[in-house]
Parts: C-alpha cells; sequence; structure tokens
DNA sequence: TATTGTTATACTCTATAACTATA
DNA sequence: TATAGTTATAGAGTATAACAATA
C-alpha cells in the first residue's frame, strides 16, 4: 500500500494568486459589520443633506432632544447620546452663538442650565426633522413598512 | 361672547421647566440612530476582546478578508472597506512588520503587491475568527437564530 | 492618460486630567 | 464627598494634495 504521506505534495503555485472579485461572505456573516456599514451608508446620505442647516447627526441629535425634552441638561445630552462632556461643551457653545438654543436657570439645581429652543431652533428643528424623514424614507427605500419597523426593534435589542 | 383671543395667554411658568427622564422616542423612531448606536454597542465588546490579540475592528476586517481572497492588493481592501488608501498604508505595514501578512509580486500588474497571510497570521485569523463568534453570539442574545438572520438581510439592504 | 501605492499633512472625533462652583 | 460644567490637551480616525512607478 503506497504511502500518501511520502507522494509529494501538491507544488505551491510558481505564481501567486491574485483575485478577480473580493469574497466578502464572511465579514457580511457578522451583524456587528453589517451595523457599522449600514450605520454609516446612512450618515453618507446625512452630511450632503442637512450641509444646508449646517448640522452634524450629533447636532441634529442634540437639538432634537432639546426639542423633545424641554429644560434637559447638557449631562442628560450626555448621558444619553454616550457623548463625553467635555466633548459636548463646544457643541452646545455653537448652537447657542448661533441662536438656536439658549440656557435657562435650572430651577432644581445652580450648579446646571436648562437648555430650550429659541425660536429660530424651533423652525430649524421643523425644518431639519422634515429632512431626516425624507432621508430614512430614501435610505430604507428597498424596506418594506413592516421591515422597517422589525429592523428598528431588532437593533433596539442589541444597544438598549 | 367672549373673544378668546383677547384673553391672556397661559402665563409662560415663572419656573423653567426640568426634565425628569429623556424621551428617546423620536430618535428612536429613526433607521439612521438605532444603526449607529447598535454598531457602536457591538464595537465596544469588540475592544476589550479582541485587545489581547491587538486588533481593531479595521485591522480584524483587514486580516480577515486576506485570509479568505488570499493575493488581494490594497487596492481592493480600500475599495470594500471603504478606507482611503492613504489610511491603510499604515496598517498593512503594521500588520507586515507583526509578521501576519506578507507582500508577494502580484502576478499580472508590477505596481500592485498581493498581500497573503504568514502563518503566524493564519494562526491569529484563525484565533480571532473564534472570539469573534463567540462576540456575536453574546451581542445578539436576544436575537433568536431567525431574527438574527432577518436583522443581516435588513441591514444589507440598506447599505449594499 | 489612468491607476497603484506612497508621503506629508490637515481636520475631525474621541478620550483623559484637572479645575470651579454647587449639591 | 460627589456631581455639573468647563478648560486644556493628547490620541485616534478620516480627508485632500501631490508624487513615483507602472498600466
Amino acid at each position: 500500500m503506497p504511502d500518501a504521506s511520502a507522494l509529494p505534495a501538491q507544488p505551491a503555485p510558481a505564481v501567486p494568486p491574485h483575485v478577480e472579485s473580493v469574497d466578502t461572505q464572511y465579514l457580511e456573516s457578522l451583524v456587528g459589520y453589517n451595523a457599522r456599514r449600514a450605520a454609516l451608508a446612512i450618515i453618507a446620505q446625512f452630511l450632503p443633506r442637512m450641509a444646508p442647516y449646517d448640522l452634524r447627526p450629533v447636532d441634529f441629535s442634540v437639538l432634537s432632544l432639546v426639542a423633545h425634552n424641554p429644560g434637559i441638561t447638557s449631562r442628560q445630552l450626555c448621558g444619553t447620546l454616550n457623548i463625553l462632556p467635555p466633548n459636548l461643551v463646544g457643541m452646545v457653545g455653537q448652537l447657542e452663538k448661533r441662536n438656536l438654543i439658549e440656557r435657562l436657570p435650572h430651577p432644581r439645581d445652580r450648579r446646571a442650565a436648562g437648555l430650550h429652543l429659541t425660536p429660530d431652533g424651533e423652525t430649524l428643528v421643523r425644518e431639519a426633522e422634515l429632512r431626516v424623514a425624507a432621508l430614512e424614507e430614501e435610505a430604507t427605500a428597498r424596506l418594506t413598512a413592516a421591515e422597517r419597523k422589525t429592523l428598528m426593534r431588532l437593533l433596539q435589542k442589541i444597544y438598549r
């Protein structure tokens, strides 16, 4: 009986192989990879659409939270959006300079300030949220309404 | 008949309101917000788990693509992972220094180099992919297998 | 003339340490 | 003693311009 292990191994190719089309099957089997790619795809659509308002995703989130939570503090914004306090200071400062939000004294804690939209801020948030609704529609155009709802439910099962 | 418009408006509260618990309903109705939060949650679990291997998410993606596509070029990696060429140079250089990948001449294009795993790289990718499988399991623990599959299908409908 | 890979560099994002005023 | 907000600063991530070698 011939000893297979004594046979010469398949000779290494003299020429190293090259890749015709990249196989991404493995990465695309990972939830983390897919979530990140989808998030970046939506942000890429967000940026040009919201550029006329000079709002980055984080600015929009902050303004929107202030709109729906009048009197929210910087600390609460940080906790909700997972932003570190030193990194929020500049954002709030800029939004205040642009006359979109104002700081009022906190009724219970003199260390804190409650954030509120100005009339200009109200107007801008209203327009921005309309644009975002259109963007969401476009970004999820290949999903049915039911799929869109399912998608958000499943994503929230991961991070909430 | 009394003229309602002549009545004094509801007086503005003397004390500005404060927020007991933050209302995030609106943001959580946006696919972009949910996808980003889920992606960041998974990355936060990735970092400590892969720290022993000194691999960031992007390093893992690069190594994994080289593993499954022997001979892939830097240009192909950039296109697949949406990385700009100048930002890939350092990563590939580091992985080569760590003796995880090597560059072989490309059989068809003398400008390019084909990337291949070294034996050390093969070993590390095998272990890293096992860890990532465990991480995926943990991160999606509240999803059924069917939900996990659905989630990835829906995410791919957004970015592919 | 276009593309691969590279260098240099600027800009943005994220993180840590330390301080003040108030709780 | 702990917390809200702030300053300064370091590090990581992302972007553009320009170049050499090859297609």
